[in-house]
RNA sequence: CGGGGCGUAGCGCAGUUUGGUAGCGCGCUUGGUUCGGGACCAAGAGGCCGCAGGUUCGAAUCCUGUCGCCCCGACCA
């Protein structure tokens, strides 16, 4: 007599959300706890995701005209506090180098959490004249913030992000750039990511250290909350004015750049998990997954199951990132249950039977769907179901979204709606007043996630105070 | 920063109440049989019980200190 294995499985997602991610980010072999807390060993597979991404933004951004850079990780501590707005806000959550070997140095240096302070030194050396202008560079790096609370792709001390930064001659330029990244971040997240997205402005109170403006794109999570997906800002002149960065202009006079920063980092990783993951792990959006098709032998002690997914896999690989396994040591089930939990949006069984009769069963991850497909039109039927994954898992992410976002139009309504924890996004009219977001916040436990351009007014009072209002908002609990 | 939990084999845990020199499952290695939803048999390797002190003839177990991790809050662009 045995005991029957334990099948290694992943926390429910509706018994325990938190476990659920976690269980998913280590399953799936995307990350694994360091010793350092807040910072993750990044494994291949997740590695190979995180390029696959910024590959895809690294195309657009130069599509955009951006060229990238490498700046220093330290900043002179002289430095950071140049912009008051910016260092205050960042200052909490710095880490400081203060020793060079067994010396001390004489000026603390910061570790960079976001390099607006380096980007104005380096300008002010490079931009003279507006013939200079605009600048439009971008970095991918690793950023530090010594957050209190961490988890793995959400909120990490150290995470992997790029960094635009550019330059322009006039307001009108850089307000054109920081809407232009906006649009790009939202259609690699729609086109790419598979995630719906919210396109909009930061209130005041949720707007980032030292800009002017900040907008963002916000999407819908699993649990209901919201993830801010990436952010583009309107700096003004108000960091080149801190930083005295001039240039002559047109006319012979001395002039003042404005500026923009945009970002997007490992985070949204944390939002693919959370927009397309189910109970059975992981599950990727297709243009970036870093398998997209994985083939599996049924009966590896035939030759010719193993001589035919040979086959197709040399074949796929002309067309699409795949793989075969054939290691004997695990049974095709236990694979089915490995490539599901790693995400694998096409799974390719070829067996006895299959053989047989000239075909095989391709298995979509996003929603289980067994096709017999003829061994002949490998090549046209995964392109199309790959798109088909992708396709599927966009709508299935927004239906999910629009059937959760409510409307409140009283605060009574705000609190109860709020309460529900799976509620997703509510609309509600505001009337500008900071107070009005503190007290919501206080009573209903929501923030506003954002501004959105696609306005759809619901009344015209604020759903808090009740003076006359004209933005309606998208209010939520977020990450 | 507040509350809670946990550090024993790669992973998950038992053993701690009542001190006696470490065990289970999975995984791993080797050989064989299997293979259409986490297969099975056999043999094997693997641990200064987080770290540092103390009590004791003897400490995973008792005492003191310390470090770290996880969860929930608060905080956070």
């Amino acid at each position: 007599m045995t005991t029957k294995k334990r099948v290694e499985s992943i926390t429910d997602m509706d018994v325990d959300f938190s476990k659920w991610y976690t269980d998913v980010v280590l399953k799936a072999q995307l990350a694994a706890y360091s010793g350092v807390r807040g910072c993750m060993y990044i494994h291949p597979y997740g590695t190979a995701l995180w390029e696959n991404i910024r590959t895809e933004l690294d195309i657009r951004f130069r599509a955009t005209g951006h060229e990238n850079v490498m700046l220093p990780m330290f900043i002179p501590e002289s430095l950071l506090q140049k912009e008051a707005d910016h260092v205050e806000g960042f200052a909490p959550e710095v880490a400081w180098v203060t020793h060079g070997g067994n010396e001390k140095l004489t000026e603390r240096l910061c570790v960079r959490p976001t390099s607006e302070a380096l980007f104005c030194d380096y300008y002010k050396g490079v931009i003279h004249s507006y013939r200079d202008l605009p600048k439009l560079y971008n970095q991918w790096c690793s950023v530090v913030r010594w957050e209190k609370t961490t988890r793995p792709f959400l909120r990490t001390a150290e995470f992997y992000w790029q960094e635009g930064h550019t330059m322009h001659e006039t307001a009108e330029d850089a307000m054109e750039e920081t809407e232009r990244m906006l649009n790009v971040y939202a259609e690699f997240c729609e086109k790419v990511l598979a995630i719906p997205v919210i396109k909009g402005r930061k209130t005041e109170k949720e707007k980032f250290a030292g800009a002017v403006a900040t907008y963002t794109i916000e999407a819908l999570m699993h649990d209901g909350k919201a993830l801010q997906a990436g952010t583009s800002h309107y700096f003004g002149d108000g960091f080149a004015r801190a930083f005295d960065i001039t240039f002559t202009g047109r006319d012979g006079t001395i002039k003042t750049p404005h500026q923009t920063s945009w970002g997007m980092s490992t985070r949204i990783i944390g939002g693919i998990i959370m927009t397309h993951g189910d109970n059975s792990g992981l599950v990727l959006p297709p243009i970036v997954a870093p398998i997209q098709v994985v083939i599996i032998p049924i009966a590896q002690n035939k030759p010719d199951v193993m001589e035919t997914t040979e086959k197709i896999r040399e074949r796929l690989a002309k067309i699409c990132r795949v793989i075969l396994d054939n290691d004997d040591a695990n049974s095709p089930g236990w694979k089915f249950s490995e490539y599901e939990m790693k995400g694998v949006p096409l799974r390719v069984e070829c067996g006895p039977r299959d053989i047989e009769k000239g075909t095989c069963v391709v298995v979509r991850r996003d929603n289980g769907e067994k096709i017999t497909v003829n061994m002949d039109c490998l090549e046209e039927q995964i392109p199309a179901l790959l798109q088909a994954v992708h396709e599927g898992l966009f709508l299935k992410a927004l239906k999910r979204r629009e059937e959760t976002t409510g409307s409140a139009a009283s605060m009574s309504e705000m609190v109860s709606l709020a309460a529900d924890i799976k509620g997703g996004l509510l609309k509600a009219m505001w009337c500008g007043d900071e107070a009005c977001e503190i007290k919501l916040k206080e009573e209903a436990g929501v923030t506003s996630r954002c501004i959105p351009f696609e306005q759809m007014p619901i009344s015209d009072v604020c759903v808090c105070c009740g003076k006359p209002a004209e933005q309606m908002l998208y209010w939520g609990k977020a990450y």
